[in-house]
DNA sequence: CGATTTTGTGCAATCGATTGCAGCGATCTT
DNA sequence: AAGATCGCTGCAATCGATTGCACAAAATCG
């Protein structure tokens, strides 16, 4: 009854239990490794291990071998519904491989994000995905400079220094655009997001693109929003409507969109009967608000998974070409677009 | 010229180059003992550090220590919107305490939560926070078999084993169904979340307390739906409207009021004209959806950092009692419900 | 049957930081 | 002035697993 405080045990105590030397319990127990050990020895030490109940030190593990199995994932708001998705994706792929994620949360300011970085780097992480980049990043210049393998999602660099994942933005909301055209929509205002990011700033570019191919006015009626919630966009909206004379908005991002609900019925119009809006991304419940809003499906869990797997390449294979994944986006059409009046 | 592979720099480099013995380097270095080092001393030390670009090894320094300010943290489905602002809560406060989150995503198959716990104690957590809790989890047996703090969130068990913090899940409901009595309701009908969970169960009881206190009708209408989603509400919505003659339905949370929303739809009824619905959770978008969704708001972005710190408490003063927080919710009245016809 | 290869196990160094203990010189006490 | 105290630094053990190397025994070959 000396249990109380069991002290775990540890290698040398399986070893010693089975009679072995610790180095030949460690290769039995290691898969990779195991064939390097009789069968039946290999067989003893590890019932001997099951029945002391021994568990592998993971750190140590890693102290020795330089590896920790560990990514770092840095996203810039796990409350925000597109994240989740991602996260998801980015877990799973991870996990089947045996690394696990180092979660960090980070807001805008940009010291905050070297020092959470620098945090991951102390824990050895094997490598990091950004889901935080800016069109130009000091933070992944730190990562690469650092020579941590990491790869970006979502949101991407122009230059091609690092992996990334993103939804083909530029494409998509030429999608929208046409989308629109082809109900009937000749004066289209864009909501653009914040212009320091890949998405904000390709969403916009597709924006003008379309504008020109189509040859519809104005491919200056946009407006940048603060950020991308539902109130910097219903400001936004809201100086679009006051600004240009347009009858349908494509917005940057869903929240945005939603935003724009707001703006449009402050000013007394009605969506989509006065106004189109469309938004961007599919969120979680978008198929749900009032009109159901026509947006552009994007596979977030899909762009999690092929980020992780790009990753755990690269770890693979250090000094590998970095990789681009561009998935395609989709419309979907729900009740928030409408021919014009 | 050679730096092309840099070593990176340990505490024995920086040590020889301050000229210093390696212990006095690891105390100048550390805030906690750096008292114990000459002022000036200690400021060569720092300054080399920096100059060598210096990067303390966690996971050397955790073998050593036997701590790995490491929390693991282990929710059922990231991409589930109420999880988000949880795991928010958790990181912030963990990271303002120099504590990481280690994050696994685990399905509802045990033997998969068992092994996902396993890896997370491979990895010498200080401590785990669970938001997957059944009302009785073998999981959390073993986290405290094996000694590991552990905190609930959102989700606990009856008895009080490990320190969680909850809702008041009853009282929300009796809120709910009292909101319903107040407008004039006298039948109404219940969409119940899985009983094996405390959220299913408490919210299941409060509404039968509820209808007994209140005199209502039939404190058996209610129905179970076979998990929290739009589908499975929409399936166990069905079944109440058809076999229970009610004028309200207060449900067991947001996602499966929405799915109730579709199966009023189907039978060409009008929320809230012909049937009320009332949620439970205030997720994100809900005051968006059509018609806005009356709910109870539970702040999941504070039980996150309770939890966060209840944890840390209790990895700090080991052996101390288990405690609960309850957080009082909050009726949010929208559109969803109104006085039967 | 001797020589050679194969197979299996043990030995000991190693990863990098932390920390109890001892020792040293300087200051303080009586 | 001898002894006690204090502040600072160095020494060396330690955490637990991994792995290159050496070596012995067994198997194979000519």
């Amino acid at each position: 009854m000396t249990d109380l405080v069991r002290i775990p045990p540890n290698l040398q105590a399986v070893a010693d239990a089975a009679g072995v030397h610790r180095s030949t319990a460690s290769r039995a127990l290691n898969p990779a490794t195991r064939h390097l050990v009789a069968g039946d020895v290999a067989g003893r030490i590890i019932e001997t291990a099951r029945q002391l109940g021994y568990r592998r030190d993971a750190i140590a593990a890693s102290l020795r071998t330089g590896r920790s199995r560990l990514v770092g994932v840095v996203v810039p708001d796990i409350a925000n519904p597109v994240f989740g998705p991602i996260l998801r994706g980015i877990e799973s792929a991870l996990a089947s491989a045996g690394y696990s994620c180092l979660l960090a949360n980070v807001g805008r300011d940009e010291a905050e994000q070297m020092r959470l970085v620098e945090e991951l780097m102390e824990r050895r992480v094997d490598g990091l995905i950004l889901a935080t980049a800016r069109k130009d990043d000091p933070v992944l210049g730190a990562c690469l400079d650092a020579g941590t393998p990491t790869v970006l999602v979502n949101r991407a660099e122009e230059r091609e220094r690092a992996s990334a994942v993103v939804s083909d933005d530029r494409a998509g909301m030429i999608l929208a655009v046409r989308h629109l055209a082809s109900l009937g929509h000749r004066r289209i205002g864009h909501l653009a997001g914040p212009q320091d990011l890949s998405t904000g700033a390709l969403r916009r570019e597709g924006f003008v693109a379309a504008i020109r191919q189509l040859g519809l006015a104005d491919e200056n009626a946009w407006i940048e929003a603060a950020a991308y919630t539902r109130e910097a966009g219903e400001v936004a909206a809201a100086e679009i409507l006051s600004r240009f004379d347009v009858t349908a908005i494509a917005a940057a991002n869903d929240l945005l969109a939603l935003g724009a609900y707001r703006a449009v019925a402050a000013r007394g119009l009605r969506c989509p009967a006065d106004i189109s809006i469309v938004g961007h991304n599919d969120m979680p419940l978008v198929d749900m608000v009032e009109p159901p809003l026509t947006t552009i499906r994007i596979s977030h869990l899909r762009m999690g998974e092929e980020a992780a797997r790009l990753l755990l390449r690269g770890i693979e294979s250090p000094g590998s070409k970095p990789e681009r994944i561009v998935t395609e986006p989709e419309l979907v059409r729900r009740a928030s677009t409408a021919p014009p009046r």
